[in-house]
Order: structure tokens, then sequence, then C-alpha cells
DNA sequence: GGTGGGTCAAATCTCGATAAAAATACCGGG
DNA sequence: CCCGGTATTTTTATCGAGATTTGACCCACC
């Protein structure tokens, strides 16, 4: 009864469930390659559970768009392109400007401090380099959205953020890109979004992103990532 | 042994594709009411297959936002409510606009015929009254946007479009919204396209999703629907 | 030497059964 | 008469094995 889940400790929830985690983690990080392979048996044994939990978190990821699934041909991760990760950009820069406007316009205190709170875990992580930086960083964006009263429109921007990163995450950390003042720009967007301005607020992120943007699309480019 | 591949054939693609499908049909056609318990056992002998291929099936309508799941305790339709539609028409209106744009600025003969090809089979449908309306009148929107090179977009609005199709079948066919001249309205759409104006085009487009919305609206808020 | 068909291994997909969990019915006590 | 805890029943989630399909390899044949 008592099994040890040596990867890590992801007992929570149902076998399904900690699968799904597991294996989107693992296509986000680029643990697993774009356009690999996912053959059901091997992530089985690697998971250490059986292949019909697999099986429907890898339909779950499909619905995702970080598995492709090919009728009685299995399954295999997301590829990725230029064009790919140029239109995620410009659906971002769309959706989550719609979202942060409405988020800004329905302000209340309650949200104001679980953006304040995000932000302050994601910058402790930041200073000391901590393992879950990444996670706190989705953490953030996702509540400077999170006011805007449209569950859907916030799935969407989360499903995008996730596509986004994972070019990131292919890119390499150790890259450039953090020699911009990151923080600086979080704090600055922080300040428009309290500050209630809802303008600012998106010039700013947007321009956050774009800038991450354009540094990657050039890796793209050159074909550093193919 | 050769396979006939007739669009009415319901046996070809893998079984849990079969049950996607036909699941997917019921709900957004109100077979399966909103809210409705999924039992496994029942819905296997319904559809004449294993519980495996249902399961995977169910799980990925989850996705697609139709139904939902709680962990341990099942499947159900997702539920419905004045503001999910509400946010479901707003989403599309943003999203078809930006879509519609794209695909006009992008114009090619090509697609202008299947903008017609679609629009004259929907024509003919209504008027015959056939069961494939439906169907065709989805195609009929999906082609206009369907030169936006974003197949992410794409995919979103084709998800928000059985979302909205659901609340029309739930509130019937019968209703007076018929009365209104939506054949005109679809003509006047496909004038505007083709004749590359997308200001017009978006104009009518969203003319046409606000009036049927706030028809359904107010079926809604009397509560007719619950 | 290149092409086409047939055979074989590997992987997917599906099924039925088992174990775990939740919902329901039951019963004794307050 | 109502409430809380237990037993039963229903339903879900998972597993392991069998059936089908795919893709590759090899050999015969043109």
């Amino acid at each position: 009864m008592d099994t040890f889940n040596q990867s890590s400790d992801f007992e929570e929830g149902s076998a399904t469930h900690r699968v799904y985690r597991a294996l989107r983690s693992m296509i986000v990080r680029g643990v697993l390659k774009p356009g690999e392979k996912l053959k059901i048996e091997g992530l089985s044994k690697r998971l250490g559970t059986g292949a019909s939990p697999v099986r429907e978190a890898l339909s779950l990821l499909t619905s995702d768009s970080l598995v492709e699934r090919i009728d009685q041909r299995g399954f295999r991760t997301a590829g990725i392109s230029a064009t790919n990760f140029a239109e995620i950009l410009k659906l971002r820069c769309v959706l989550e400007d719609l979202a942060l406007r409405e988020s800004i316009a329905n302000a209340t205190q309650d949200w104001e401090e679980r953006v304040v709170l995000a932000h302050h875990r994601m910058q402790r992580a930041q200073n000391r380099k901590t393992e879950d930086f990444e996670d706190l960083h989705k953490a953030f964006h996702m509540s400077l959205l999170s006011n805007a009263q449209s569950p859907i429109l916030l799935q969407i921007c989360s499903r995008l953020y996730d596509l986004n990163i994972r070019y990131r995450y292919l890119a390499g950390h150790d890259i450039s890109y953090q020699q911009r003042d990151v923080a600086k720009e979080h704090a600055d967007i922080l300040a428009a979004v309290l500050a209630l301005d809802a303008d600012t607020a998106s010039t700013r992120l947007l321009e956050h992103y774009k800038t991450t943007g354009a540094f990657l699309s050039g890796l793209l480019g050159d074909g550093a990532l193919a």
C-alpha cells in the first residue's frame, strides 16, 4: 500500500492526474524533445504505473497542444517552429491585453493582495535561484489576469503560457536573456497594475513579452533550436 | 479489403475517436443534458464499446469544456449559465473578429472559392431543411476564418463555436429565432467577405452573433433553460 | 538493379476483470 | 422523530492480457 514514488512527492490525486502533471512538466521543460515518439510502455515503466493512466494523460495533453496524436499510430510531443512560436506570441499579446484590462477594471483589495504576494514569492525565488522560480513566475503572470471574470479566457492564457515557456526552456536558461533586468520589468508591471493604470500596465506587459519573443525568435530563425 | 469512405459512416477511425464524436454530438445537441452524470458503463453499452475508449473520449471532451471531471467521482456534462454564455459570446466576438480580418488580409482565390462553396452547401441544406444544416453552418463560419494562418486561433474559435451552439440547441430549433432572415444575414456577410471589406464583414458577422446572443440571453435570464 | 508483395516483429488499441473509492441504505441510540 | 456511524451497493480507476494495425525487412520477380 505504501508505494514510494521515487520521482518526487507527486502522490496527491489519481494516477492519471499525476501522470498528466509529470508528462506536462517533462514536455514543457524539454526533457521530452519536440517531435519525440512517446511509447506507452516506456512511459508506463518510467512513471511506475499502468498503460491506462498514461494513455489518458496523453489524451489530455493532446488538447493542450503539447502532444500530437495520430490515430492508430500513437502519440508524439508537439513539434516546434518559428511560425508556431510567432503565433503563440501574437495570441498572447491580444488575449493577455484583454484579460489584464478586465482584471484591472474589476480591481478589488483581495486581488491586489494576491498580486503583491505572487510577485514577492517570485522575486524571492529569483534572488535565491530556487528550483521553483518558473512555477512562481507563471503564478505571478496569471495572478495579474486572475481578476478578469472570465474562466475560459484564463484557461486559454494559461495554455498559451505553457506553450510559450516551452520555447524558453528549449533555448536554455543560461542565455543572455537573463541579463536583461527582468526583475525591474516585473516590478514596473506590478506598479502600473497597482496604480490601476491599465494602459501603462498593458504596454509594459506586452513589451515584456515581445522583448523575450524577439530574442527567442532570433534563435529559432538561426535554426539553433531545430 | 477496401473500406467505404463515407462521411456518414461512423465506422471510420478508432473506437476512441468514434466515441468522441458521438459523445460530443450528443452533448452539443442536448441529448445529454447539462450537468447530467455520465456513467461509464451506461455509455459503454449505449455506444457498443468498452470502457477504455469512453473514458478516453471523456477526457478529451473535458479539455473542450464540454465535460467536467471530478477526481475520483467521474464525469458529468458541463453546466450552463447566463454568465458562461455571455463569456462565450464576448470571446467569440473578439477572436472571430481577429481571425476574420486576418483571413481577409490573406485572401486568395482558392480561399474565396472555399467560402462560396461552403455557403452554397449551407444554403441548400437550409432550404431543404436537411439534417446536416448545423454541421454545414459551422463549416461555413469556419471557412470564413480558415484563411487566417493561425491554427491555434482557429481551434479556439471552433471550440467556442461548439460551446455556443450548444445553447442554441438547448433553446430548441422551432423558436422564433429562425424567423429572422438568417439567410440574408449570411448572404450579406458573404458579400462583404468576397468584397474583401474587412470592416463591413466583421461588423455584420458580430452583429449576426450578438443578435442571436441577445435572444438566447433573454431565455437564459428567464430561467427557461435551467 | 530496382520494384512489388508477403511475412514478421513491435506497438497500439481494446476488452474484461479486479481493487479502490464514494454514494446509498440500514440500524441502533439519543 | 432525528442523528451518527456502519454495512452494503454502486461506480470509478487501474491493471494485465488479447486482438489489430502498422512499419520494416527480406526475398522473389521483372
